[in-house]
DNA sequence: CTCTAACATGTTAGTGACTAACCTAAGGGG
DNA sequence: CCCCTTAGGTTAGTCACTAACATGTTAGAG
């Protein structure tokens, strides 16, 4: 297999420190060249000579461009969110307080850093596309962890509908937020955009957001 | 602008036909070839050859190989479905009665091409990445369709996530009928996924679906 | 009827992402 | 001290996609 060979997680001290090294200088170089000068125009080359290496180091460590925009490793995390919530809560509140609790952190620490990441995302197609196969990883992850947590595995539609539109409410609440330049704040419209599947799909009614 | 030379809608019947044919000949030969050899051991050399071109004729009809494999025309149909609607529906029922209407069509017809087709998405990552992006496109579409139709333009996280959450309980509802080898009904599992979306969410209860 | 513009297609020669096969150097355990 | 593991390099590909320019064919103006 041609990714057999990539760097893994044991090792001497001293050896992951270097690979831990090597990966974040390629990938703050990486999203720093695609800042500047977009995603399209930026090599992997330069990506790989800013970050003193050679291009192939670069594919040891991340399988395409695009992932270096776009891993990182919030993901792990939403397991244990999930498996932390009440057993008898439902499915959608379990997702909904994982979700925003899961964004607490980054929110007030990352936050410039996430801003220009979304705006890249926005205005790059091929990463555009990239967030749609997260989002199917994404959704997997969520339903291993809600049948772990009680929910009926042989519903399997029910499930799979129900993590779409969790997925789906939040990724819209975070574009909208991205493109008001973060204005507001983002956990109060990740709610919104969940009150928008609870009050508007039962009787459509035509306003009643609960705030701006 | 490298784009500018596409066979264009205008001109003679004559031309029209030929440049119908000839995109025809790509897609099928595409198609075909996907399927026996798989998306990504399918050059464009091979298609472009089989369909008696050369490669640059492929890309004049196509901008990406993917496209060969997801290009259709039920998009445009679906602002007419939109606008066809009685204008005091609510938005969530008039995209849900758009959906099954329109994909009553290519149900019955091309029944099994799709099957295939969806399967050889589902199993190609190059594909599914770029299924995300139709999805970003037809949820432009429908949102100016609604608004046209008479939603609230002012109200756009409402809107978008409305439109998230219906496309999201579409693709779930597709993709578990790809799933189960065409087994039931299309339209009765988009039905399913849409009743999801109304009774689960409201005040989440564990079972309840309307129909296997 | 001829000349020309428009247009579908071809040819050739790129660039750049990604792969495969093989090589090197350095630390660590026997 | 030898050798195995492992981070990284070198080189030489394949293939998607682009740019620039060439060719034949047809439609329409004169």
């Amino acid at each position: 297999m041609s990714r057999a060979d990539l760097p893994r997680a044991a090792g001497s001290d001293w050896r992951r420190e270097k690979r831990e090294r090597t990966r974040a200088l390629l990938q703050t170089n990486a999203l720093r060249l695609f800042l500047e000068k977009g995603f399209d125009a930026t090599t992997v080359e330069e990506i790989a000579a800013a970050a003193g290496v050679s291009h192939m180091t670069f594919f040891r460590y991340f399988p395409t461009k695009e992932d270096a925009a776009l891993q990182d490793d919030y993901d792990p995390m939403i397991a244990d969110l999930i498996a932390e919530r009440p057993a008898d809560e439902p499915a959608i509140d379990k997702i909904r307080h994982a979700l925003t609790n899961g964004l607490h952190h980054l929110y007030d620490s990352d936050r410039e850093v996430l801003l220009s990441r979304l705006r890249l995302v926005h205005r790059t197609p091929a990463l555009r596309a990239g967030t749609g196969q997260r989002r199917d990883a994404d959704q997997k992850l969520l339903i291993q962890a809600l049948t772990a947590a009680g929910s009926d595995p042989g519903d399997e539609l029910r499930l799979r509908v129900l993590v779409a539109a969790a997925l789906a409410a939040t990724t819209e609440a975070i574009r909208y937020w991205a493109d008001s330049d973060g204005d507001g704040d983002l956990r109060q419209l990740i709610n919104d955009a969940f009150d928008v599947l609870r009050t508007e799909l039962t009787q459509g009614r035509p306003g009643g957001r609960s705030s701006a």
